[in-house]
DNA sequence: GATACCACTGTCAGATTCTGGCAGCAGCAT
DNA sequence: ATGCTGCTGCCAGAATCTGACAGTGGTATC
């Protein structure tokens, strides 16, 4: 095996490991030595791999992505940037500020005439007219990607308030209001929530006991047509 | 300079080139025999690169952006999914199989466990509303790359159609619209066309004269307000 | 505090890979 | 036909990688 190779495989081992994971453990998994274990994990933090090792512990993975060299024609790079420019202008400002991040690691390692052309892609975004939540949307991202369990106060269209804890597992984009599908505790049912309807969100610590993509496929079953993923009016 | 740069650097100098370029050139330019350069084209097209040679000729490399390993966080990886699912829904096919396209490229080189979160990744973007157009907005798309004028009939707001002649350089994406910005040779100013009014659509061979990221920022700079990139209701 | 892990660095000889030069074949343009 | 070019196989020397050993300092556990 080529030494790139293994250091991709390196990565997907780390990954797996979400407990950290001792260099004698990860040497042995890849057949190499010990030493050379060290040195790949140098070269990896070298080209920006969040690897962190502590002494007595092991190493761990601050979660990422690793992307190994790829192609892109000129419409997907074009597709990508438009897609990234219309998050950036999304309400969401986590989010929003991920992707401006996300498009500067491309420009950055780009040569300067395609930054140039990336920085003045002709595709523009409209500004955005969605309305403003109170909620901070990364919350209840980081619930989903944790599959913890989440609470809230919740005012129905009649303006009734309600406390919920739900176990989020998806979150809806659409031009005005983006909405959060989840499993209700209280209804015992999937419920839509708007996001703009939710307050005095409080994450938990607790891992709700099913996988968010198995809710997700099962919630999706539920839905009458397959075109309307997320009824727009829905009330929790 | 190791190799692995150094196969960068050859994909960086092919772009430079836009006519074909001999091995021996290439070989000179990197300083590095022949036979090395072989080998390091070899490997480059292996790994998916778009570059083609031929006897007598040289190498030319298709256009298309080589993205070299990159680390992304959660948040950023989720921003750029989200965005192309955004793209994916537009009504420009031609961009939208782009961005599928592209998240397939994204999802082949991830490991399993890391490709199902993407292809479950809990974002979801909401039926599109906008309205469809006649014309291909690939055509325009590729106009504007190209910086060749581009002909068609408009029918402004009261219905009357006119012939037009174009330099486009930009296109906006709207909730419901998608509106071309381009220099209008009839009116001598710059004008605003929203595609569901353009009809027979006229890709033409003609360079126009002016960089389109000059006429772009020229464009900006006789916007009044900055947050508002493109007025709604323009007509040409 | 003693002990056992563990991350991390330096060194060095042997294994592995990379590189350059050479020879040879085939396709393209003039 | 000639010259240029892409492309492949081969081989010896150069460069790099690898494994083993030794040593330092940090962390958790008993």
């Amino acid at each position: 095996m080529s030494r790139s190779e293994r250091l991709l495989d390196l990565i997907q081992i780390l990954r797996r490991h979400r407990r950290p994971v001792s260099g004698r453990t990860l040497a042995g998994e890849m057949s190499v030595s010990i030493r050379t274990l060290y040195r790949d994990i140098a070269t990896l933090q070298g080209q920006g791999a969040p690897i962190e090792g502590e002494a007595g512990l092991g190493y761990v993975l601050k979660p990422g992505f690793m992307l190994p060299p790829l192609m892109f024609t000129d419409e997907e790079i074009e597709a990508i940037v438009l897609g990234s420019r219309w998050v950036a202008k999304q309400p969401d400002k986590r989010l929003a500020a991920a992707a401006t991040d996300a498009l500067s690691k491309i420009a950055a390692v780009l040569p300067d005439d395609l930054r140039e052309d990336l920085d003045a892609t002709t595709l523009l975004v409209g500004p955005s007219s969605a309305s403003v939540e109170a909620i901070d949307l990364g919350v209840v991202r980081q619930a989903i990607r944790d599959e913890r369990k989440l609470g809230f106060l919740y005012s129905d269209a009649r303006g009734a308030a309600s406390e919920r804890m739900v176990w989020p597992f998806a979150l809806g984009f659409f031009d005005k209001v983006r909405v959060m599908v989840a499993w209700c505790e209280t209804r015992q049912d999937f419920r839509h929530f708007r996001a703009d309807r939710m307050s005095h969100l409080s994450a938990t610590d607790i891992r709700y006991p099913r996988r968010r993509q198995a809710m997700l496929k099962e919630w999706r079953a539920t839905l009458d047509k397959p075109g309307q993923k997320v009824p727009k009016n829905s009330a929790g």
